[in-house]
DNA sequence: GATACTCCCATTTTT
DNA sequence: TGGGAGTATC
């Protein structure tokens, strides 16, 4: 646009006043507005990029008249998805809903519902979590009759991902094997997608890849849904992989196709992300996906968000300078007009347990005097075993919390269980569900009848649930066990004419539970786990309730369909959401009101996309964070560093890094060096609360004590040194001592058997330390710290 | 076929 | 250190 162009001017002062463009910054307006070419928004952390593509798809709507329903949106959660959805709902109105807005798997579903025909499935296929996958391979490996110290579910599982992300199936594997080890892979990949079509199953890599099979041998299809989206908008496209960087391709028809002029004008492509902040390489994220978008397309235009809304300019700086240290980006500097604020806290412990309580005494300070509610502080770490020395702390000092991640709802046992049960329901074909349920709650169907099953499908070239329902053929099965078959087959399809008939899947789900026997088996039990167990259940029936009341669509379903009453939503499209819907959801939201809320703990990779006031960065050492697997790869550890920037541009306003001078991972401790990443921050802006050379009490004595050194077996492994006595040590070679807890009179401690107790009187220094502890109704007790379990509170 | 024990193994994980 | 899987035993 030209300046001297008076009917551009005018157009401008239009736009300048358009409330689509209302309290956008220059390149936020250039991004919404822009049209025609490629466009890649580099997006720094808190630079409004949410922002920035709703409002983009309400200005597509709203000004550029585009029809909703040709408007297709890829986000990496369901939940950002449905955020998004609703923000573009709030602007232009319920039009938006036919607008396809979805995480880049739920898209592929949709499309494979439809076509997937065309390859050979059966559009109720089943889709195969990490879990099922991990079975279904294991027996691939068995059958194979590999070693399986040699080969890993897992490991095959991960080159087996590798391969399916960059579009390569088993032919192509086979045929690129460099050696045996790679041959044998290539044998179980072949054998492992052999038995998902018979279950007529796709894992989640297969939704992505055969939907781009797909695309690529039917023109018609694809000609089809380029038609359609006429604008596609990818948001952290840092994060895509091979097989998604060629879907949209296929969906967006763009010049790079080689050779043929296509049918159909290109769709408008949007991409936004942050190659900063791309830390899922490991799961075949592709970075150079984003650095070389202006060379996948030529005509490309990029714009750079650097102006941060999030946080103080004390903690962009931490952050620029990190990220600074990994070569091949681009450049790019965050900047903020919100001031300077607080400098960073820093603070060395002498182990893990002194670490958490830094933080939780800092988090009561926050709270008591700097109007910080639990719900704004958020502790990160590296591992997600990292999170129980925070739990047992917490727990102590009444500090509520919540742990997201972890072990997660859809992987409980008992949800895989039940849902197996519903699986096996919709598609009989499902194997792996159908075993898994065969024999659970026990009924009686033991491996040796299943044994005779599986020959008995073998031999007739039929399915394991036909098999089941000829038990009777099957040679060499017991009686009892016929008899017990034919009652499971009996439930099964009673079970199956409820689905038949429609009914509401959370109907369905509880006649599962009772008729299965599987509730009052849990109910009976008295194991304590079993009671979590119930309640679990019970929750995956008032999801399903929730589902079949609130006619939601599942993500797969297409909306406009659904608006045109033309799509029932049943026990598959309930399966669906549940296979496609990671529980994000854990993530506690902003509190209102009195409400203060909860301490949040999670991992770094959890953490990215969210933000809090305050932010505990905890871990900082070397070998936990980065991670030890990283050290020796410069890609790798490039990787952890993009992860430590994620974490620190988490933070609004104060910031909190910390580290431990000793460890303990599964029972021995370690001793690590600062992270490097400490390093790389400015030394101005962190103010270090206490550092490695400030040790606590016991830690002196145990160094002026080192030639009494204590071999007790059972207390190898633990100690608090400083990392001088620890280096001295390490080279005698010594056994360490146990630590000793500093206690003086008034203490508050914790005993393992007399519980809580205050200290009363000290004597003795180091191993030799006597307190006298008044435990109140247990009476005073006289201790030899060395050996008694007292913890100080 | 179910239980009890031993042994082994431990990243991150939007779908 | 703790959970899960696999094996030995009843």
């Amino acid at each position: 646009m030209s300046p001297t162009d008076a009917p551009a001017d005018q157009a401008l002062f239009e736009l300048r006043d358009h409330p689509l463009l209302d309290g956008l910054n220059e390149p936020q307006r250039a991004a919404v507005t822009h049209a025609g070419a490629p466009l890649l928004v580099v997006a720094g952390a808190g630079s409004g990029k949410t922002r920035v593509l709703t409002r983009r798809i309400a200005w597509l709507i709203n000004e550029r008249k585009a029809h909703p329903g040709s408007i297709l949106a890829i986000t990496f959660t369901n939940k950002a998805a449905a955020e998004m959805k609703e923000r573009v709902e709030d602007l232009v109105g319920k039009r938006a809903r036919i607008m396809w807005v979805s995480t880049f798997h739920s898209a592929c579903v949709r499309i494979l519902r439809k076509e997937i025909d065309r390859v050979g499935f059966k559009s109720n296929f089943s889709i195969y979590d990490a879990a099922d996958s991990k079975r279904l391979m294991t027996l691939v490996l068995r059958d194979l009759e590999l070693d399986p110290k040699r080969y890993q579910p897992n490991a095959v599982l991960n080159w087996v991902s590798d391969q399916k992300n960059e579009l390569r199936d088993a032919e192509d594997a086979a045929k690129e094997a460099r050696n045996s080890f790679e041959e044998a892979y290539a044998k179980a990949f072949a054998s492992y997608q052999r038995r998902l079509r018979e279950a007529n199953a796709l894992d989640f890599d297969d939704l992505i890849m055969t939907t781009v099979h797909l695309l690529q041998a039917f023109p018609d299809v694809r000609e089809n849904y380029r038609r359609r989206f006429r604008h596609v908008l990818v948001d952290e496209y840092q994060d895509t992989n091979h097989a998604q960087y060629s879907l949209i391709q296929q969906l967006c028809g763009a010049s790079f196709e080689e050779g043929h002029q296509e049918a159909v004008e290109p769709s408008e492509l949007m991409v936004v992300g942050d190659a900063d902040q791309s830390i899922y390489a490991f799961r075949g994220a592709d970075i150079r996906n984003i650095l070389d978008f202006e060379q996948d397309f030529p005509d490309a235009t990029t714009i750079l968000l650097e102006q941060n809304y999030r946080s103080t300019q004390t903690i962009l700086s931490a952050a620029n300078s990190v990220i600074g240290n990994n070569r091949g980006r681009k450049p790019k500097r965050l900047w903020t007009d919100a001031g300077e604020g607080e400098r960073i806290v820093g603070y060395v412990s002498d182990d893990e347990h002194d670490e958490a309580r830094f933080v939780s005494e800092e988090i009561d300070k926050l709270t008591d005097d700097a109007g910080v509610r639990p719900a704004d502080v958020a502790v990160f770490y590296r591992t997600n075993a990292q999170s129980r020395v925070f739990e047992e702390v917490f727990i102590r000092t009444g500090q509520p919390y919540k742990v997201v991640g972890g072990v997660r709802f859809y992987e409980r046992r008992e949800v895989r269980d039940a849902l197996a049960y519903l699986r096996m329901l919709v598609n009989t074909a499902d194997e792996i569900s159908l075993r898994r349920v065969l024999n659970t709650p026990k009924r009686g169907i033991g491996e040796r009848a299943e044994a005779c099953i599986a020959a008995l499908a073998d031999r007739d070239r039929i399915t394991f649930w036909e098999a089941l329902t000829r038990a009777a053929d099957a040679p060499g099965l017991a009686t009892r066990s016929l008899k017990n078959i034919e009652a499971f087959v009996a439930m099964v399809q009673e079970l199956q004419s409820m689905v038949e008939a429609d009914e509401r899947p959370d109907v369905i789900l509880e006649s599962v539970l009772e008729r299965s026997g599987y509730l009052a088996e849990l109910e009976a039990s008295d194991d304590p786990q079993d009671g979590t167990r119930v309640e679990n259940l019970a929750e995956l029936v008032a999801v399903a309730r929730e589902f079949a009341e609130d006619p939601q669509p599942g993500p797969s379903v297409d909306p406009a369909e659904v608006e045109a009453g033309t799509v029932a939503v049943g026990l598959g499209d309930f399966l669906e959401r549940v296979a496609l819907v990671a529980d994000a959801d854990q993530i506690p939201d902003a509190p209102d009101g009195d409400d203060s809320g909860v301490v949040t703990l999670m991992t770094l990779h959890t953490a990215k996309g969210l933000e809090f006031p305050v932010v505990f960065l905890t871990g900082l050492e070397d070998g936990v964070f980065p991670h030890q697997r990283s050290l020796g790869d410069q890609p790798e550890l490039e990787e952890e560093r993009r992860l430590a920037y994620v974490g620190l541009t988490r933070a609004q306003q104060r910031l909190y890094v910390s580290r431990a001078l000793v460890r303990s991972a599964w029972g021995a401790p370690s001793h690590n060096p600062a992270s490097r990443f400490l390093d790389e921050l400015p030394v101005d802006l962190v103010d270090w609360r206490r550092t490695a050379s400030e040790q606590t009490r016991w830690g002196r004595q145990d160094l002026s004590g080192g030639s009494t050194r204590l071999a007790i077996p059972t207390d190898a492994g633990r100690r608090n040194f400083s990392s001088a006595a620890l280096r001295a040590d390490a080279a005698a070679k010594a056994k360490p001592a146990r630590d000793i807890p500093s206690l003086d009179p008034g203490d508050r401690v914790v005993h393992d058997s007399f519980g809580m107790g205050t200290v009363v009187a000290v004597e003795g220094v180091a191993e030799k330390s006597v307190a006298s502890i008044d435990f109140g109704s247990e009476g005073v007790k006289r201790l030899l710290l060395r050996y008694a379990p007292v913890e100080k509170l």
